[in-house]
This record gives C-alpha cells, sequence and structure tokens, in this order.
DNA sequence: GATGAATGAGGATTCATTCAT
DNA sequence: CATGAATGAATCCTCATTCAT
C-alpha cells in the first residue's frame, strides 16, 4: 500500500504492473470482505478493515461498490458462479457405481469449495440469511437448488439402478448436504475452538460420513436396525 | 426462565406487582434477545430493540445488565445451564438397545432443546464465534463437551454390547452431532427461505437421519458399499 | 442502611433515635453531597453516591432536594452561614497589637474553617464558578464581602494605629487573602500529589505566611529591596 | 500550537489548503478544549462543544483524540512542554541583585504563562485533579517540581549571598508560588463575580505581592513583627 | 416518609459515506 | 483514478428524576 508511491518515475513495466493490479481490485476486495466477513459477520466488519486487507483505501473501496450492502452482495454473487454447469457435466458422464458418484462429488466439493474460501458462503449465508431476505432468496434459486438437483440427481440414479433402496427423495437429499452444510459452517467457527484431541479433519470427516450414508442408502443386506420397540 | 423459581413466599398480598415484575425481569430479556440475536446476529441488534421487545425501556435492560455483550454472555449461558444432568441421568439408566437409545436421545434433544429458542444458541454461537472467543471456548466446555461425552458414552454402549461396529469414535460422535447442528443452524437461516415443496419438517428429517445412521451403525448383515473402486 | 429494616418491633428509644436520625438527614446529606462535590466536582459526582454516603436511598435525596442543582446550592448556603458575626465581634474587641490581631485572625481561620470540610466551599466555588454564576454572585456578597471586610478592618487599624505602612488597601487585603484561599484550594487538589518532602504542614505555612506579611506590612525599618534598578 | 513548526516545506502550493487544515487541527482543538475545560470543567464540557469551538464536526475531533479523556490529558500536556528550560537559562544567566531576579521571574511567568490562556490548565488541574491522578502525579513532576526548583535556586542564590534572610526553603518556595496560583486560580473563577470596586488588576496585585514578600525576605534592618506576645 | 425499580433525555463514540485534493 | 480527512447519523450507555409500593 506504500509501494505504489515508490512508482512515480516509472518505467514501462512497472505501469503494466499496476494497470494489471487496477484490473485486481475488485477481485481483491472481494476477496478481502470474504475473509472478514466470514470470520467476523457482516455488521461486525468495518469497511475499512476490507479495503486494509485489500491494501487499497477506503475510499477506493466506495469506488467499486456503491455501498457496503453492494459489497456484501457482491461477495455472495461473485462466490456462487456457474460451477455447477461444470459439475453437472463430469457427473452427467459419470460412468461407475453410484456409491462412487456420490463418493466422487462429494469429495470433489470438499476440494474445490469445501475447503477453499468460497465455503465461507455458507457460513456467511446462514448466519446472514434474515438480515439479507432477497439474497437468501437468490441463494437458494442460484445455489440450493442447482445442488440439490445434482445430488437428487445422484440418488434417482442409485434407486433407479437398484443400487440404493427406496426414500423419501427430500430428505435424501437433506441427508447428503447435511455433511457438506455442517463442515462449511463448522471450519469457520466452532471449529476453531474444539480442543485438539477432538478437532476433526475434514477429508476423515467427511469420509466416515459418506460410509454411514452408503451403508444406510445402499440394498444388499442392509441391517435393520435392532429393535423399533 | 430460571429466575420463576423464587417467587414462592409467603406475603404475596404485598407490593406484589412490582416485585413480581422486577424478578422476572432478567428472563423476559434473556428471551427477548435470545430472539433478537439470533435473528439478526449480535451487532446488528439494538439494546433499544431488546428492551422494547422484553416490555421496558432501554435505561432497564442496563439495570440488569452491565453492557450489550455481558447480556450476549448471560443469554447464551442462560440457555445452557444443566441441562446435561437430566439428560444424562434419563439415559443412564435406560434399558432398551442402544438403537433406541440413540432414536430416544436425539428425539428428546429435539423436543427439548432443537425446537424451543434454545436452539437459536447453536446458530448464535456458530455465527458469533469468532467475535466472543472467550464465550466460544465456555460453549465448548459447557456444551460440547458434555454433549459430545453423552453421545460418545451411547456410542461405546452399543459397541460394547456387539450392537454397533466397531467405527472411529471421534468422528461417530461427529456423524450423530451433525443433524442436531444442522437442524438448529437450518432452522434459523436458510430454512425460511427454502422452496415450500422442498422444506423440511424437522422430525421427519431426524427420523430419516437417525435411520440412515443406525443402518450405517448397527451389525448384523450391514451391505459394504457396492464399490471401492 | 439496611439497620432500619431491623427496628420493626421497635421500643421507645429506637424510635427517638430514628426521629432524630430522621431530622439530622438534610444535615447528613449536605455533608456527604459537599465531600464528593469537593472531591470530583459537581458533574462528576451522581446524586446516588451522594445518598450512599449519607445512608439513604437516592428517592429520599430528592425529598430533601428537588434537584442535584439545588442540593448543590444548599451545600454552599449551608457552609457560608453567619461565622462572621462571631468572629467580627471577637475581633472587634481584640485589644493587643495589630500584628498579633492578624495572626489570631488568620490562625482561627484555620482552625474553624480552614482544617475543616468547610474549606471544600472554597476549591469547590473556584472549581464551578462559571457553572453557577448567581452561585458565585451569592458567595461573593455572603463570603467574600465581609471576609475583605474583615480584612480590611484588621488593616485599617493597623495603619490608624501606625503600627503598618500605608498601603493600597484593595491589594492589602488580597494579600492577606491569598494564603487562605490558597490552602484551602491546594489541601483540596494537588496537595494530595506532592511528593512527601515537599508536602506542606498547613500551619507552618500558614505561620511563614503571616511572618513575611508582617515583616512586609510593619513599620519600624522597614528594609528596601535590595534594588529597584 | 507546536505542530506549526511542521509547515515550513517547498511544495506549498500544491493540495495547500487541505494539508495545512489537517496540520492545524490538533492545535486548534487542544486551544478549544483548553478553553472549555477551563471555563466549564472537564466532565461539564460537551466533546460536541469542542468540536464546534473549534469549527470541526464531533468525529473529527476522534479523528485526533481517542477519548474525550485523552483530549483532556493532552491539552495539559501541551501546554506545559518544556517552558521551564528556557525560563531557566535566562535566570541562570540573570546578573542583577536577587530581589530584582524574583521580581523579574514573578513578572516574565505573568507575561508569558500567567496572562495568557495556559494558566487555565493551573484551574484545570486544581479542579480535576482528584479525577486525573495519574496527570496529577504527572503535573506535579512536569510542572510543578521544576518551577519549584527554580524559585529554590532563586531563593538560595539570595541567602548565599546575603541578600536573604535564612528561612525554612520549603514554604519560601510556596510563599512564592502562592501569589502565581492564587492569580492563574481567581482569574478563571471568583475573580469575574468579584465587584467592580475590588476587581484585581494583576500586575498591581503581583506588583504589590513582590513588594511585601521583599520586604519580608530581604536582610538590611529587616523589622521584627511588632509582638509576638 | 422511604425505597429502589423504571424511565428516557443527554452525551460519548463509531463508522459508512462523501468529496476536495 | 486514488486518497484519506471530514462528516454526522446511529448506537451504546449514564444518570438525574419519577413514582408505585
Amino acid at each position: 500500500m506504500v509501494f505504489s508511491k515508490l512508482l512515480c518515475n516509472a518505467q514501462d513495466g512497472l505501469q503494466a504492473k499496476r494497470e494489471r493490479r487496477k484490473e485486481a481490485r475488485p477481485g481483491e476486495l472481494l476477496d478481502a470482505a470474504l475473509t472478514l466477513f466470514v470470520d467476523k459477520g457482516f455488521a461486525a466488519t468495518r469497511v475499512e478493515e476490507v479495503a486494509k486487507l485489500a491494501g487499497v483505501s477506503k475510499g477506493t473501496l466506495f469506488l467499486y461498490f456503491s455501498s457496503k450492502e453492494e459489497l456484501f452482495k457482491a461477495v455472495v454473487r461473485a462466490n456462487i458462479s456457474g460451477r455447477f454447469a461444470e459439475w453437472n457435466e463430469e457427473l452427467e458422464n459419470f460412468e461407475g457405481s453410484t456409491a462412487d458418484m456420490l463418493r466422487y462429488a462429494l469429495t470433489t466439493w470438499w476440494e474445490r469449495l469445501g475447503s477453499t474460501q468460497a465455503s465461507g458462503i455458507i457460513k456467511l449465508m446462514m448466519s446472514e440469511a434474515h438480515n439479507f431476505p432477497d439474497l437468501a432468496t437468490f441463494y437458494q434459486q442460484e445455489v440450493m437448488q442447482p445442488g440439490n438437483q445434482l445430488i437428487q440427481r445422484i440418488l434417482q440414479r442409485g434407486m433407479d439402478r437398484g443400487e440404493f433402496r427406496a426414500i423419501n427423495m427430500k430428505y435424501g437429499v437433506y441427508i447428503v448436504l447435511t455433511p457438506m452444510l455442517f463442515l462449511a459452517m463448522w471450519k469457520h467457527s466452532m471449529g476453531a475452538y474444539s480442543p485438539e484431541s477432538t478437532r476433526l479433519v475434514p477429508e476423515e470427516y467427511l469420509a466416515t460420513q459418506i460410509d454411514i450414508i452408503l451403508r444406510g442408502l445402499c440394498l444388499g443386506d442392509a441391517p435393520t436396525p435392532l429393535s423399533s420397540t
């Protein structure tokens, strides 16, 4: 942030670099905002902090986003863009068993979203949904719905192919959804405060969850729960 | 809510109303604060709103809680006090199968906590953990730990009695925990914005989850997932 | 403050004591107020503190004084009452030398006012004069004027009897006044923060001041200052 | 007031006004705060008033001083910085009689401090000492001590050179100090409410005081007070 | 009378937003 | 375009004052 002052008697190369930074600004601001919003919540995050973290001045932030609220919306929008197209396509062409497909879907989700900053969006939406109802609705439509459909398609495939037993689709979707949402939330909140001994390793957690879910879903000699009184 | 214990004395007729109101105040304020903090978050909730919702003036709130932050802490503390004692005891004496025991534990959790306003505390802690590190630690110790131990005891019982297969205890606990945390979060956030058709009925969700988990946990002819590549 | 509750099945003696306390209330409140106003200033003193120091409730204070400002005025008025009558009379009949008379006047002032809580009024008036112009005027008339006249009478006597040299009366009065005002102020403010080694003993300070003043005032072979360039 | 040093650079024309204002701000605020604190006391002065008097908004004040209390401390510090260095030096090299030296010291004090707004600091410290114990201690060390030593050096010189009679040094210092403190206090408090006829002219008051003190201090045919009973 | 719970106007402080440079 | 000084609405909190008991 101080360095820019030093570039006055500039050669062309530096000029170019500055140009590039200029174009990168909005993205840097969105990253900074995401980080802070996730960490401290919308209200408790000061725009000046966001600007500082992005290496610009407070005024500059308002050059790109007309208000703090717009910044928030932009953060959400920027982090939900059509990753589903790609994901859908991959899964459309998936050839293996549906169990593997589910395993692959969740693992991929973790690698591409869950483990990145983007997962913070989930925490953010959960925390701030009531304060931004329009965003919450938007998020439902743009993220939850496509995601749910993707999960639903997997489950349907399993049932259609006789791999999974028939279950209520609505709750089936939630069952697959739950570990993802939990992981994203936990990572950005209480997770940091759990004692070392119980601290969760995401990949292991996910693997265990998938295992349980698949045991619960798959046909074969599925055990009936021991009693039902 | 705990304060009501205090008003059972003799000389009831005398200066009754004022006294009774005084004793009720903290509880009313805590309830109001819980509602608003859960809904809007800590920072976005104005103390005056809390006071108004509790039916008192701004100043009165500060008669009982020295600051907004103390109010927040009190809200968290008031809603986690010794609910585990009772729960523990009941389960200590549980006689049926461990599957039933788990079913009973989760159902009870929903009835006594999940379905009440107290579940908002979970959302609150997730949303604000980073802004109140000491509270987060406190919550870990006072809520998460006892809860985890309770779950752990159930799982251990199942394994000891040959009802459940052996699994890594740490992740076993998380698997049972996840649906509860999810339900509490969801209910207070995105849940309200999901389209009617996919809206979740907590009891049904929980039943489905328990079913899956038990199928995954229980011994007997447990199906191995169809493929493991 | 709690004790009063215990006096319910009261005998006559206690009844009388309470009666006496009741009459003493205003005085106790004025004392408490004086102490705190002197110490912390008018604005920084809370009426609740005053009430507590006087051993009554906040409400009771307002039974005797209709507002904080009225309490302040009452404090000032209560501490300037006609001590001058007595003092005047004593000095009127003074028989010794005027030097002794001055010495006596200042010593007496210290014993009767300066060394008591009443001296705090001087600090108070100095500190708050601008915020209570009417009180300041009142104080001028009721305290400063009579006091000045008393001093003036002494000086006049000294000059009339050829004991003192002739000096401008106005400044003569201030010269006698200064040590008293200084002592009263100092005692209630910076005095407490001066290092042990330089801490002032009021009686010694006063004696030294009187000595200097008398050397400066008295006729005889008064030394002219060494140079006047 | 000290800050003006900073604005003597080259590139004056460029973005001048804003910059210059920024540099002037703290000084303007300190001046305004001094005026109001002296007049109304710390507690009774509203920060908004200070800001308005300095010609800025409430918020701007907090850009330069993190709290009202810090502003107060800054006011005190800003008005006592190294005035003694200069004063000391002048007196170190003083050539005339010690009586003249004392006369010069007090006259100079009046011209440079007593007659300026800075004298208000004395009133301020006296009024608020108990509310700012750390500042009071700071003031003792930074102002009273150096001042006392300066006075002490003068008195010692007078005694060493056989010009003054031997007196207890501690009280000698207070005797010289008293008129200065009195003048500063009086001017900012009761002075304004004394009737025209007795209103004090500082220079004349000081001259009279010095005269009396010197008569009292100087050797030569010093008159013993007429009687000592 | 006495109490202390309740009130709410008033004041300190924060921070999103503007705008001159 | 970028800056950061300035603004003032918004909010927490205090405390003199009231009033039901």
